[in-house]
DNA sequence: CCCTCCTTGTGAAAAGTTTCATATACAAAG
DNA sequence: CTTTGTATATGAAACTTTTCACAAGGAGGG
């Protein structure tokens, strides 16, 4: 016969001593030395562990988080979850996954689910207004969609802004910014924002490109750059994307045109991807400080005192040349 | 003054009905329409969620199942991850994720955590030998270490002798076969046994190089090369990488060594790995049915008859061209 | 019109914890 | 030797659900 899993009192019955006694060993309450010892004694024996679910019921805390992304099946998602699920797991917190593929839907239907699973609270990276409760928890990645909610995102303006700084450092004098992502105005658009002011500072020329997920096809970016072809050059000396997987895509469609990074036009990119083997970056890109943000997210979620939490934590990016650039 | 959330007990007050009856309309249980109606409104009304917690405790199933994975920041892993989660979550399962980073002590640390945390199964990528109770089903991908538990891997054999079969349809003479990976030995393996196994067959050389994690520094392929190189040429024309990963790593060495593929020298990896932009892959490869291995652990795992499940299941694998061999 | 049978809603018990009011034991003081 | 006080173990209640034995009420047959 297989026996049910022990619980508490049968291990209170093994050693001989009451069911609170138990229940305190393993909260860590003070308990006389020897009494101590039986209960673990006895638990060791039995092969006891913590029913969560009992638990959980009854205090109505789970140690668990809910974290909600898009996707884990790019580069950068997969290293947010990566480093919160690490986080976690450091301070005794388990991570239960939801991916959405950003669709409102089941992002709202995740945050549902969040409520019935009981879970401490939330770090979500998610593109829409979603109904969640006052009282859980909720920390956002990049972006909030109510006021309460904090934040936690990179400079991504700082980005933008030093992103413009160093191509110019770089020679440059034509840039261009050129943008995709989410159709609401997201971070991406801070990027752009701070390298124009730059540019505008400076008096520089810039060209702008901003197209949303659904409308960014190569055929766009293959026009915008003939249109800033003059007797078979680019005019274009610089050129920022809002994301090293878009700074990936135009190296292609300039290669199309033959034209070669840095060697005719040089790019800088944002997130600080690397290649899957480890070391190398796929350009010369804004870094955004990814470790740091998902201990920050935890940090912010699980903070003891929530009520002096501040609404946005902007995180230091920083440059890194990844062979797009003539360093 | 915050409420707590609603219970059934006030479900079942609100509209006036008894605990059982309310307890049925959620499980689906036939009752009549109009106390059907009566709950449904009154759960509308009050925002009433089943606590998962308290359903589980009662139940002993939790709907909950966990994953656990050397990490996710690595494209393998990472699509794996996904494709599990989306799998769950289509049969109205949640995943509670764990990263080990191979650690022996991590994996079983997270073995007794998800006994703790009562999920209904495991699906676990893992490379040690792990204690885990006999009544909690259990799904390895990659890899079995007990005979009980069932595997869901890519046909690591077959993949050699298609790696093997195509380059020398491909032209290749001289082969090579390098593999790194996990210490134990394990389905990269099987790779290289497939592989040797045609070239025998065909009586085609074959050099060989098997290197674990640990002791796989550049130096040693490096040197594996110059030993052959002769007058400037790689006598090898066909290499067989164990994964692709490992094919990237061997492309810069031979770059170093001012040798291209696949001009000078064609290469096949092993795992269908696409760049993060999403079309193209990193090299010529055997592709791994990765969203067909994660359908196949869920649907092992969730089997509602256990008691005459394979002990392998072995899914098939493809070559795709990747610009490392000349088509 | 009454009795029986069947259907269907009812509410108490149970699941494994934590918590808190109570009981016990022992030491110190009178 | 008794009383008071303190420290600490005890066990019943509570958390929210599911389940099951039971009650209630309606239908159908005699």
């Amino acid at each position: 016969m297989k026996n049910a899993a022990p619980t508490m009192k049968d291990v209170a019955q093994e050693a001989g001593v009451a069911l609170g006694t138990v229940s305190k060993v393993f909260n860590g309450i003070p308990v006389g030395e020897s009494y101590k010892a039986k209960v673990e004694e006895a638990a060791r024996k039995l092969g006891y562990q913590v029913n969560q679910y009992a638990r959980g019921l009854k205090t109505n805390k789970t140690n668990t988080v809910a974290v909600i992304l898009p996707g884990v099946n790019h580069p950068f998602f997969a290293a947010l979850a990566q480093y919160i699920c690490e986080a976690l797991a450091r301070r005794d917190y388990r991570m239960l996954l939801y991916v959405t593929a950003s669709n409102p839907e089941i992002e709202q239907n995740c945050v549902n689910m969040v409520r019935q699973n009981k879970a401490d609270g939330i770090i979500g990276l998610t593109y829409n207004p979603l109904a969640v409760d006052e009282d859980l928890p909720f920390v956002g990645i990049d972006r909030s969609f109510r006021p309460d909610i904090p934040c936690v995102a990179a400079d991504n303006y700082g980005g933008g802004r030093l992103a413009a700084e160093k191509l110019l450092e770089l020679g440059c004098r034509r840039l261009a910014f050129l943008r995709t992502g989410s159709s609401s105005p997201g971070e991406t658009d801070k990027r752009g924002d701070g390298f124009e002011a730059v540019c505008r500072a400076r008096q520089v020329p810039c060209a702008v490109l901003r197209r949303n997920d659904g409308e960014d096809g190569d055929e766009v970016f293959r026009e915008f750059f003939r249109a800033h072809m003059a007797g078979g050059r680019l005019e274009i000396d610089g050129i920022f994307c809002s994301t090293d997987l878009l700074a990936w895509r135009m190296q292609n469609i300039l290669a199309e045109l033959g034209l070669r990074a840095p060697e005719d036009v040089q790019i800088i990119g944002f997130d600080g991807i690397r290649r899957f083997g480890g070391e190398t970056l796929y350009c010369s890109t804004i870094v955004q400080p990814i470790a740091k943000m998902a201990e920050t997210c935890v940090d912010l979620l699980l903070a003891k005192d929530r009520s002096n939490i501040p609404a946005l934590v902007c995180l230091p990016v920083s440059y890194a040349a990844g062979g797009t650039t003539r360093e």
